[in-house]
DNA sequence: TGTACATCAGTGAACGCGCGTTCACTGATGTAC
DNA sequence: TGTACATCAGTGAACGCGCGTTCACTGATGTAC
């Protein structure tokens, strides 16, 4: 038996305030005591719930794979086929993932960053491109290799629209997008609807 | 007159390395200490020569931002029209530039960081977004509008592409970069040729 | 119900350490005469 | 050609500051009897 967890609901809060700290500032750039300062504790106690800065990491990487978890799709289970394809593309590449890193996929804002970090935090960064390029290949037409091949490359356009429309003011971002989403729906065969 | 420059040479030398150590290891993470040693001096003497940090960032993407200069396209000049945009796409969209982030595009490397920064550094990067888009517009078959459109998520794939597989292990990259180009050079318009 | 004690969760001060920045200084180069 | 001096480029020690981590301590909660 793994000893006793201290207090479950702190150490959620620490994560929870982690996972969207990580998301909307970068791992380095996130101090320990802004975490806990987010979760209503002084940095102090963090040690009770975390070993180290590198495990919070890992742990809301980890967090963020569990399918229930995946911040932009929660409601889209009921969905399958093209209109579950379709559905991805749109709300990943919206306004809204665009201003708000911090509830959106980790992807964009730590693709870049975790590479680097040593200890491997990236592999879990790359299960969630893998789970993600799957996902969409179960729901591609065309025979298993072309699904496949055409998610993987689906995925780096969403996660490249992203990560180019946050460099972008605002007043150009909008467009921009919506020329991702429509190269996307083409590029997963989808029927080219509205803009 | 502006004064004149102290030794022109070291400060080409600081920039260089610079522009090479945020691409390889991000902007905060990149000590100017380890700057002048990559350029063979002690870190006391940088503030004869930039500012800040940060208007070192600067003057390292203004440079970049050169077309001249653009680390992937040098000697792709000569070529025009469909042969120059595969060559982007193969050139960007490689294993070598997937493995040299120090010799490649700031974007994949700095897009995420940079619009965190205070004084909005990735104003230069989203320059170098557009640049790129609209050299790729220039050379796309159909109308303006529609080529402009194309261009834009084109140069999302080429980012996402290698944010994407710098975060994946050594031997699925290749897999996935091959998907990338495929899918770039048919949402380009270009024919498939070879894989 | 009440008392004594052990355990637990979180506090806040302190520790090294590295970083951006400053600055007095050194040795080399250039110029005046 | 030689001397005296000013200027320049880079050195290296020092400064605050913030960060990850440690730890002695406090107050609250639970348990034994």
């Amino acid at each position: 038996m793994a000893a006793a967890p201290r207090s479950a609901a702190s150490r959620a809060r620490i994560l929870d305030a982690a996972s969207r700290a990580f998301r909307a500032h970068g791992y380095a750039a996130t101090g320990i005591d802004a975490i806990m300062s987010a979760a209503g504790m002084t940095h102090g106690g963090f040690y009770a719930h975390f070993p180290s800065k590198a495990a919070l990491l890992e742990a809301t990487l980890v967090q963020l794979n569990e399918p229930q978890r995946s911040p932009l799709f929660g409601d889209i289970v009921a969905l399958s086929g093209r209109r579950l394809v379709a559905a991805i593309i749109d709300r990943y590449l919206s306004r809204r993932h665009r201003d708000q890193p911090e509830a959106g996929c980790p992807l964009p804002t730590l693709g870049a960053e975790l590479p680097r970090v040593p200890g491997n935090p990236s592999e879990a960064l790359a299960a969630k491109a893998r789970h993600l390029a799957a996902l969409l290949a179960d729901h591609l037409p065309g025979d298993g290799a072309t699904a496949r091949e055409r998610a993987q490359a689906l995925v780096a356009l969403l996660v490249g629209g992203i990560v180019t429309a946050r460099t972008l003011p605002e007043n150009h971002a909008e467009a921009w997008l919506r020329s991702c989403r429509r190269m996307a729906r083409t590029g997963a065969g989808l029927a080219q609807e509205d803009g």
